[in-house]
DNA sequence: GACATATGAATGAACG
DNA sequence: CGTTCATTCATATGTC
């Protein structure tokens, strides 16, 4: 239905239709608002995949400058595009959590050490592996109660040297992905 | 398993049609999306108008564990149908208030049981009032809240000529009735 | 059955 | 980083 778009508000005479394919900048030249092109939306979920969670504004500028390649892009929408990624993970995480039915541990360790390289491409100093502690139950399930001296306020805790990694165990069926990025 | 729609991403492909899998109704349980009984809406819609606008990730459970009772439902169905039923909410209004000069609909409440005890059940911390801050003038601001270096160009022109707030109409503030569940 | 609307789901952007 | 808002996509439902 329509929106509100009767006269202001409307900051950018958006098409409607969006499925306008892999076209790039198809969408209009004008957009408000990043729509990534299923090029870009598998690179930067290989990437993610790959374990790179928050890249360094270095990182940044090189994904998007990449990623230009395949439609118009800006830095900010990688950075947002992670920031998104990492914590919509987390959240459905969360919310799935409980309210799974068939009350299934299963705890899947074997993940194959596959070729890592693409995130290495854009990797400048740190490891940045995955570290997420997999979290069964909610830290901060009531309104308040946020106990600072419990919180791991580690800026620098990218380090990262002993603590074990483990792979989501989501369903990251991805296809052979024939990614290369020889430009790199 | 009641799988479904998960996935990720699975736009921009222009794949109109995803297989003629229309299923049926809410007692059908061959779902590609959840589709609310009439008690889960109710009870749903009684919540809102109650004042609770955005639950908790722990309130969200509660509800819909409790919701479950009258059909397959998650978690994240609860956040989504809050998620969207305020923003609509929003929409609407505002769709209304700027050219509001004889606009006689107005919207009409069928709702006539009122119960605040119902929200009283999922509140955990704070008076979940309606107590929303309209935001009149856009914080976007630039070079600020860059995070790590990132320079954000917020060039974003979110134009925010628009209405002033206007209070609800819905009360929140009903009698005392005694709407008892029986599941609670 | 096409069309219009209502609404579940997703996600870009941004706030605190 | 967790949350929230806005906008859009996709599908269910209702009407003719």
């Amino acid at each position: 239905m329509d929106e509100g778009m009767s006269g202001f508000l409307m900051r950018s005479g958006s098409v409607r239709g969006k499925s306008g394919s892999t076209a790039s900048s198809a969408t209009g030249t004008k957009c408000g608002r990043w729509n990534p092109t299923t090029e870009q939306v598998k690179l930067l979920t290989e990437l993610f995949r790959s374990g790179l969670r928050t890249p360094s504004t270095d990182q940044i500028q090189k994904i998007s400058t990449q990623l230009s390649f395949y439609g118009k892009i800006e830095s900010k929408n990688v950075f947002y595009w992670f920031q998104n990624h990492k914590a919509r993970e987390r959240q459905k995480r969360r919310k799935v959590s409980f309210d799974d039915k068939d009350v299934v541990i299963r705890r899947q360790n074997s993940f194959n050490t596959s070729s890592q390289s693409l995130a290495d491409m854009y990797r400048v100093s740190e490891p940045d592996r995955v570290i997420e502690t997999l979290q069964l139950f909610p830290i901060n399930s009531f309104g308040e109660s946020e106990p600072e001296n419990l919180r791991l306020h580690g800026n620098e805790c990218r380090d990262s040297s002993t603590m074990f990694s483990c792979t989501m165990d989501e369903e990251i069926e991805h296809p052979p992905l024939e990614l290369r990025l020889s430009f790199l």
